[in-house]
DNA sequence: TAGTGGTCTAGACCACATT
DNA sequence: ATGTGGTCTAGACCACTAC
């Protein structure tokens, strides 16, 4: 018997068809989201899982391929296909852009200044897609690059998304991997929006620069790989001798 | 006869092996640079590739889907593959990520300032990689968005690569369409690097803002297809109403 | 109707990592 | 020696576009 999981013909009432290797593509993402394979965990085979979806292997393997560039999956050769870990430099360093003028990129550390859960502010609701009700766990850090405070970031996490986060005693510094490992929540895709703003008296104290001195802000919306909202950060980064690094191509 | 153009081969040094779909994505880049099609320009179609080149079509097709992901070309199913032209919203948005807050993109005006060729600065010449003697193209353009000024723009281009240009009388507002078109310089990559500053009279004046205003700094370095630095700039944007727009995934 | 790219399959062989 | 992913091929069939 070959039972085919997915299906080939287009809807009758004219709606999307999509290809097999897409199919598959989408089922193998919903099954880490359901935790059938954990981060870091291994997947069967190219010929195992095309044998399950009903599929060919050449199929299965456009289809890992894809979430290996999305970089879902991770795979080596002669050993197996993974699910994508938020560790190691490179995944550490996806999603930070700042970078101290004329160095090398660098990995910062975290020291954190207060940590609450809150009603959210009519903004943080908005951006978040959250209703009235609805909470958020307000962390507020300091980040440093050489043991200077270059950044100040305040992040605003949904309390549906992240039950008992604000009972907890302790966090790391790399909270996407946290994130990940303690509420199965694996962040996929970020925004940002970058502004300029004058530093005020407070940001001025903690970053040991001057009220007024120029400051880049930039705002950061983040989803998981099942597309939920769960950050919003708003960020206030040293310009003096530091810069946000983007590659466009 | 079945004549290869290309080697499967490990080669004696122990040098790097290259497999053949990426062989014939570089051979088909340096084709493109050499303009056996330009862009716009439709290619053979797979079988015929695949027999030039003495691989199979299957071969051929990885290597232009690779080079569709990287935008160096477009397919269109029943239709053909064609060298990407700097045309079109897509490809026009593609390098233009300031946006007014709260608004979809839109695409800028243009109003050229000044118009010069020059020695480059000491700044200028080591971000372009210049040697003492060569000299550049300044460009300076003012960028309105609904008719309001948002962006300072200065620009330098080698004139090694960019020759008779700063004797043209006429200059379009698709400055990297004209580049491909004028000089055989398709725009691949570009590195930004944003940083906040405060207007100085000058921007202020031409701006319409005020003198200490915080600003979005950003300058950008620009690589073609085939890794020339071409053009670095330096922008100025005002961040009262506008903002830097970036995708991290 | 003809020609193009898009999808899917099947199978051979290679390179790499582990045991 | 075994098992994994990586490369390459050959061929069938489909979907879209243009004429």
């Amino acid at each position: 018997m070959k039972g085919s999981k997915f299906d080939n013909k287009m809807s009758p009432g004219g709606l999307a068809f999509q290809p097999l290797y897409k199919q598959v593509e989408e089922h193998v993402t919903q099954l880490i989201v359901e935790q059938r394979w954990k981060p870091g965990e291994m997947l069967p085979n190219e010929f195992q899982l095309a044998e399950e979806f009903g599929v060919s292997q050449g199929t299965v393997r456009k289809a890992l391929n894809t979430l290996t560039q999305s970089k879902v999956l991770t795979r080596r050769q002669g050993v197996g296909t993974f699910v994508s870990e938020h560790t190691g430099h490179q995944a550490l360093y996806r999603f930070f852009p700042v970078v101290e003028d004329n160095q090398a990129p660098q990995l910062p550390e975290a020291e954190i200044v207060s940590f609450q859960l809150q009603s959210p502010s009519v903004d943080v609701a908005k951006q978040l897609d959250l209703s009235a009700n609805e909470q958020v766990v307000h962390l507020s850090r300091k980040r440093l690059i050489n043991d200077i405070a270059c950044l100040l970031e305040d992040i605003y996490l949904p309390e549906k998304y992240f039950p008992g986060l604000h009972e907890m005693a302790e966090l790391p510094h790399t909270l996407y991997h946290f994130y990940q490992l303690n509420f199965n929540l694996t962040v996929h895709k970020t925004t940002d929006r970058i502004k300029a703003i004058l530093a005020d008296e407070k940001d001025a104290e903690i970053l040991g620069i001057n009220k007024g001195d120029p400051l880049l802000m930039f705002t950061r919306l983040t989803r998981s790989l099942e597309g939920k909202l769960i950050e919003f950060r708003v960020n206030r980064c040293r310009s003096d001798n530091y810069h946000y690094l983007v590659d466009l191509d």
